[in-house]
DNA sequence: ACCTGAACACCGTTCAAGT
DNA sequence: ACCTGAACACCGTTCAAGT
């Protein structure tokens, strides 16, 4: 009652805030993709002019900063001390989620440059779940590199052959038989011809690819540990 | 000599042309990145005012899709009848070599929604790569997926740990060491100072990566296809 | 047919001025 | 301490006017 008639607006309840700013962005992220989130659209949704917002928030650099350390956030939550390829895949389930939840996110993670404060958080409880099943140094950074590039490359080519996510792919493949002519791309054709009538199962082919990777880094794993070391590796903790 | 004054600009020696403008664009995106490439800034390169550009291209996306196409056409060059497995080996490394030359490329095809012309002719091409080697379309397809997730996904991870291309690993993890208290991040640590003192070789480890993915995706191949097929399908012998 | 000049509706960011 | 108004240097795009 005593405070200024925000039942009008909605909004400004209180005083804004970094982290009021960055719900912000989310929202608007959310709504109109990466591209919709700017200063000014932020002032205007927080009901306040864009100048101000630089009392809370570094600039432009700093909100998308925000917005993925909140993204890669939602991705690390949770590690438990399951088995490493166990691990791997619900880390894969998680990220795969956070795609879905925020189709803007995997572009924004892979063109930030420096890493943000949760993406060492994210690192480190990578890197603990493969050390302590018993990979070098060396294979538990490379193992976490490969994988991490098929998970996020994934979502990007997904991205752009706009597959699944309610979208019709026995349609998109009608439309690329009708958009080429045939003996110019009989390959094409081919297999365009074969999703047009059964659709692609995008889940299905993820977790194939996943489990290729997972497989040849498990026998990579044994070919060089020892016997009782590859026993103890899928199971538990060494003491560190 | 009887044309307007080209030796005092070193430009506008002949009218504008499509092509000319992409070449333009080609330079600014090399030289600064691909957000130095606007219209405005395509123009002064040009000579000309950014409005004149609208006479030879449709904007600013048209130009963004034209970089694309020449970029992807770069990577598709000379597909040869060889084994599936060393037809992508090369289609892998010569990706990687459009990746050095334009470090922009690889976010670039990324952020693109619809197939270019000369996407759907790199499809074709990998497609009928892999459907002569015994393929079924369905798994012709998935392949392809499974392996452009991770040959383009691998580079934007290079990008985002600005791995590789003459920046000192050694150094980088030296400074992860700095940044991060040490019992907060055991694991990391570690990881670091493996690094600090060897060097990451990220080709290594890429094709580490590849060679995985290739493997299993043959594996599945002689699960699958009739012995003949399968000893037709690679060189390789398949005794493991 | 091609190019220019000027305009429009947007950006991010800065800064003196208000409260 | 926080916010505003106005300004600056940029965008992409349109369009009448020039040649």
């Amino acid at each position: 009652m005593t405070d200024s008639r925000s039942a009008e607006t909605g909004k400004r309840r209180t005083t804004l805030t970094r982290e009021r700013v960055l719900d912000a962005a989310m929202e608007l992220a959310d709504e109109g993709g990466i591209g919709s989130v700017t200063m000014r659209g932020l002032g205007r949704r927080l009901g306040v002019e864009a100048a101000s917002l630089y009392n809370h928030v570094c600039g432009k650099d700093d909100v998308l900063e925000g917005l993925t350390d909140l993204v890669t956030g939602e991705i690390d939550a949770g590690v438990d001390h399951a088995d490493w390829k166990s691990a791997m895949r619900r880390r894969a389930v998680r990220a795969r989620g956070v795609f879905k939840r925020h189709p803007w996110a995997s572009a924004l993670i892979d063109s930030r440059e420096r890493m943000s404060p949760s993406a060492l958080a994210y690192a480190e409880s990578v890197l603990g779940v493969l050390l302590g099943a018993g990979f070098s140094a060396r294979d538990a950074a490379n193992a976490f590199l490969i994988l991490d590039s098929y998970i996020y490359g994934f979502e990007r080519q997904r991205a752009s052959l706009s597959l699944g996510d309610g979208i019709d792919t026995t349609q998109s493949a009608q439309e690329v038989l009708g958009a080429v002519t045939p003996d110019a791309f009989p390959a094409l054709v081919q297999v365009a011809g074969e999703f047009a009538e059964l659709p692609y199962d995008e889940d299905a082919v993820f977790d194939l690819g996943l489990e290729l990777i997972l497989t040849g880094l498990g026998e990579r794993l044994v070919e060089i540990e020892p016997v009782e070391h590859a026993f103890r590796a899928d199971n538990a903790p060494r003491a560190r």
